[in-house]
RNA sequence: GCCCAGUUGGUGGAAUUGGUAGACACGCUAGGCUUAGAACCUAGUGGAGCAAUCUGUGGGGGUUCAAGUCCCUCACUGGGCACCA
């Protein structure tokens, strides 16, 4: 009879609880630190699926592991509970958020705990708790108090600024962004406070703006670059459109140099770094000024200075300040309202590319020829200058552009030399030596441009209209943003009738009654869903502290996190805007350092299996999987609840059921009289019926089979679908466990015998290759080890304590329940007071390997000898062996090949 | 279009980084136990062949004594970016 998993599971996490066995210790303790984070969950109404505990059982088995090794790990777990989900929920039902967030959130912590994951829970908080969001808030008034400066490579003091224009007006100012400040000390002093704080908004951390944002009428909200995709709405598919709006941004862009650098002793997966260094997108090149025949100059930049002489026209953003200028060309006034008229979308999907001419022309700085400046879609404004110099002979689009306003190409570089041409005096040179040149004479000779390096990164929108937020601690003096003292933090979101806009399209705080301080409106817009994300790291260092973000204690004791857990998707929002947030901190000397993660490891998705009906287009008919090719069907997704997860078989008596509108409708089966459904691998979503519980693996399973059969399923990073069957090898191997341990009758058959050496090896080997398994995140192979040793147990019939307890603890990572339990059998109170065991390494260490013999590059035989034996004395072996004399027989050997440990290979003819 | 990752039995996947494939598990086959079934235990299991042996890591080519692993090329799959000058 084999033990109740159930009543384990029960038992220990019961135990786990009241002995408050994962808390962490403060930081004053003696032991080493080891932080693992999980990217905490939104907490959504459809409660886990069996994809999402696949990185928190990684993580929780690292978190075991690095205890036992005598770590003080700090393990914790939250919700990012701020988000659409919920506020839409209370659109529909008139309840509040705040309560949808709170049974979502315990549902989800309950079926957490059910899989025996060991979070620290003292430290939990949700985004939305007023206590966390004090310290988002008191975040947004550091950035706002801030600028960066250019010259210290930091963020500095919005104070230092201000006197620095009292005494010298905007000369010399070291802000980023401060180059498009032009003012005398004297005009700074005359300016009122709003004209000052308007100049201030130019340089903050974080400032309002009016900005082209992607407007989402559906969602009645602005979104961030990265929550639009192809013009429609990453949530929803709604379509997004630019807009004209004030809007709080983050002056991320200061911070794009710094972003793209990683310490050495960063472990990312590559993938994740080069997907931020591509959204980042630095490129290095030349800042060009062409004189035109207006009294405004145009700047251009360019990546390939060594095309200059390739320069055949002009083409500016419809949105250029310089196609403004131009008055009464009616061609172009109907050219701008064409273009106003299109979405992102179409613009974006344009090959055709249109345009018009403005009527002027530039100055080629070095042939002094006349260039024709033209208009076009396919320049865009918030990229370098919103100028290029066209150069239609290396350039796609501008060749394309080229012909079809039948401009003339000029090629400036041979295709087979890969040298200059058409270019005066730099004719010969290579592109290199030409780039070289070029910039020398725009630089210092003719001084007509600049070396210059673009970014993609655009700074962060900030703002959101809607409810679910952090509301912004701002209100508006006179017009002015003033920020709230930090003494009345959190400013609490308020109470409103009703989560949807006003009347007056603006968001829904406006609704509350008496939104003000100190007798002027608040800000009603709402922070967006990643910023209650940037900093919780941070936060769970020292949760519960009143009076500061983070002590002093805390910051130095845990400095950063050692390992963290999430989804790649999170690439360029959330892990680029936390790096960026904590940077500022890290400025500020609030946190150690200056990258949060040390090391990442990017989970898979664990994909679902639906099952698909055919209906006929016409008729009410489904047909069988197999004879679906012979009609006119469309496929309809059934919850695979009614389907045999081996054969396919639709459970149809309940089919009918389940869906009461197919009850009179006809089934084509196939020639069993059954009806077989088709299978797609695909995302697991309630829409499709596919969803797995971890709650139903638990209960049928136990939580040590479903931590087991996760990580065996491939490696942690791959994407794989849930394949239901092959659980029963975790599931055999936990009740092998158990045999080894018990008889049927449960009585304990562990014996005190001493070990043999062949046991003794072949525990050490194990224990070695599962903590380098751990180390390397290779939980599959390690799983795999596991059952090696087991079925090496059983070989042995050893139920040696010596043996078996080391055992334990080795597995306790994976299957805690049931290793306590055994533990305790065995006389052990508590697995918080034990370590992992230390292994031999001699014992791991064989003194024979199979020296495998090889002719000619194929394997013949083998044969067991000693680890350092010498060439040599393989050759005596050889001699004597007939398998050995029969391949050489009339034939000669060529050459001898050995390689110590690995093989002899014997080339003959 | 560009960048990255990948392609190994019926299935999920191993392979000490160039050392002679297919660990472990599922499934399947046979046997044992059982009145029977389930469970469990034992053995087998890439393909072809009675066998020795041959052949095999998406296709083609190359480097090497030796290639799943390195190079070139093509095909496919997944992910990211995409008028970024």
């Amino acid at each position: 009879m084999s033990m109740n998993h159930q009543e384990i599971q029960e038992k220990w996490q019961r135990f786990w609880e009241e002995n408050q066995t994962f808390k962490a210790e403060g930081p004053s303790s003696k032991k080493p630190k080891y932080y693992v984070l999980d990217m905490f969950p939104y907490p959504s109404g459809a409660g886990l699926h069996v994809g999402h505990p696949l990185g928190y059982i990684a993580s929780d088995i690292m978190a075991r592991y690095k205890r036992l090794q005598g770590y003080n790990v700090l393990h914790p777990m939250g919700f990012d509970s701020f988000g659409l989900p919920a506020e839409q929920y209370a659109i529909q039902t008139g309840q509040h958020p705040k309560i949808t967030t709170e049974v979502n959130a315990d549902t989800y912590r309950k079926q957490l705990k059910k899989i025996g994951l060991s979070f620290d829970w003292s430290r939990e908080f949700k985004t939305s708790d007023p206590s966390y969001y004090r310290w988002t808030q008191w975040i947004f008034l550091q950035l706002f108090n801030l600028y960066y400066d250019v010259e210290l490579k930091k963020a500095s003091p919005i104070s230092h600024l201000q006197k620095h224009f009292a005494l010298y007006g905007s000369k010399d100012n070291h802000a980023f962004n401060g180059h498009e400040l032009s003012f005398t000390p004297h005009e700074w002093k005359q300016y009122s406070s709003k004209q000052q704080e308007d100049i201030l908004q130019k340089v903050r951390l974080v400032y309002q703006d009016y900005q082209t944002v992607n407007w989402c009428e559906a969602l009645g909200t602005v979104l961030a670059n990265d929550e639009v995709k192809e013009g429609l709405s990453v949530r929803g598919n709604h379509s997004v459109v630019q807009k004209k709006m004030m809007q709080w941004n983050l002056r991320i862009t200061a911070y794009a140099e710094r972003l793209l650098h990683y310490p050495s002793d960063i472990h990312w997966p590559k993938a994740l770094m080069e997907m931020q260094q591509n959204w980042i997108g630095r490129s290095q090149g030349l800042e060009l000024t062409f004189s035109t025949e207006l009294k405004e100059n145009l700047d251009v930049f360019t990546t390939r200075p060594e095309t200059l002489y390739g320069v055949t026209f002009m083409v500016v953003a419809p949105e250029h300040p310089l196609v403004q200028r131009v008055k009464g060309n009616k061609e172009l006034q109907e050219f701008l309202q064409y273009v106003g008229r299109r979405s992102e979308r179409e613009r974006l999907s344009e090959k055709n590319y249109k345009g018009v001419f403005l009527g002027f022309h530039a100055t080629h700085p070095l042939t002094k020829k006349k260039i024709p400046i033209y208009t076009s879609e396919y320049v865009l404004m918030n990229y370098g200058t919103g100028a290029v110099m066209a150069v239609p002979g290396h350039d796609e689009r501008d060749k394309a552009f080229a012909e079809e306003h039948q401009l003339p190409i000029i090629s400036v570089i041979d295709e087979k030399t890969q040298s200059l041409i058409n270019s005066e005096n730099l004719n010969g040179l290579s592109i290199e030596e030409a780039t070289k040149e070029i910039i020398k004479l725009a630089e210092e000779e003719e001084g007509f441009g600049k070396s210059s390096i673009q970014y993609k990164l655009r700074d962060a929108s900030f703002s959101r209209q809607r409810y679910w937020g952090e509301p912004i601690p701002v209100y508006f003096k006179e017009g002015i943003p003033t920020l709230i003292e930090e003494k009345d933090l959190p400013l609490e979101l308020p109470d409103v009738d009703e989560y949807l806009p006003t009347s007056d399209g603006r968001p829904p705080l406006a609704r509350a009654k008496n939104f003000h301080y100190k007798n002027h409106p608040l800000e009603v817009s709402t922070m967006p869903g990643y910023a209650g994300s940037s900093s919780y790291f941070l936060r769970f260092m020292d949760p519960h502290n009143q009076d500061a973000f983070l002590s002093l204690e805390a910051m130095r004791y845990w400095q950063e996190v050692d390992l963290y857990v999430g989804g790649s998707e999170h690439a360029t929002g959330h892990l680029l805007y936390s790096r960026f947030w904590n940077m500022v901190l890290f400025d500020l000397g609030i946190v150690e350092k200056e990258n949060p993660f040390k090391k990442i490891v990017n989970q898979g998705m664990i994909l679902g299996k639906s099952s698909l009906l055919y209906r006929t287009k016409e008729g009410k008919t489904f047909v069988t999987a197999e004879k679906k090719d012979e009609f006119d069907t469309v496929p309809l997704h059934v919850d695979i609840s009614l389907v045999d997860p081996v054969t396919h078989k639709l459970d149809i008596e309940n089919f009918k059921k389940w869906r009461s509108e197919y009850a009179s409708y006809d089934f084509i089966l196939n020639e069993n009289k059954d009806y077989i459904c088709g299978q797609i691998v695909e995302k697991m979503s309630k829409s499709f019926y596919n969803i797995v519980s971890p709650d139903t693996i638990v209960q049928e399973y136990g939580a040590d089979t479903l931590r087991l059969f996760e990580m065996f399923l491939g490696p942690i990073d791959a994407s794989k679908p849930w394949n239901q069957g092959s659980i029963e090898g975790p599931y055999r191997f936990i009740q092998r466990v158990q045999r080894l341990f018990l008889d049927d009758k449960g009585n304990l058959i562990v014996t005190k015998e001493v070990a043999t050496v062949e046991e003794k090896k072949i525990l050490h080997k194990t224990l070695k290759k599962i903590a380098h398994d751990i180390e390397k995140f290779s939980f599959n192979t390690a799983v795999g080890q596991l059952m090696i040793f087991v079925n090496e147990m059983y070989k042995l019939s050893c139920h040696k304590e010596e043996i078996l307890k080391p055992f334990l603890l080795c597995l306790s990572s994976f299957a805690p329940h049931l290793c306590e339990e055994l533990l305790e059998k065995l006389g052990e109170k508590d697995l918080r007071f034990m370590s992992y065991p230390a292994w031999d390494e001699e014992l791991t260490q064989e003194n024979t390997f199979e020296l495998p013999v090889s002719f000619n590059g194929k394997r013949r035989f083998s044969m067991e000898v000693p680890l350092n034996i010498t060439q040599d004395e393989v050759m005596n072996l050889l001699q004597k062996d007939d398998r050995f004399t029969h391949q050489i027989t009339g034939k000669t050997i060529k050459k001898i090949i050995f390689v110590p440990q690995k093989i002899l290979n014997i080339v003959i003819s």
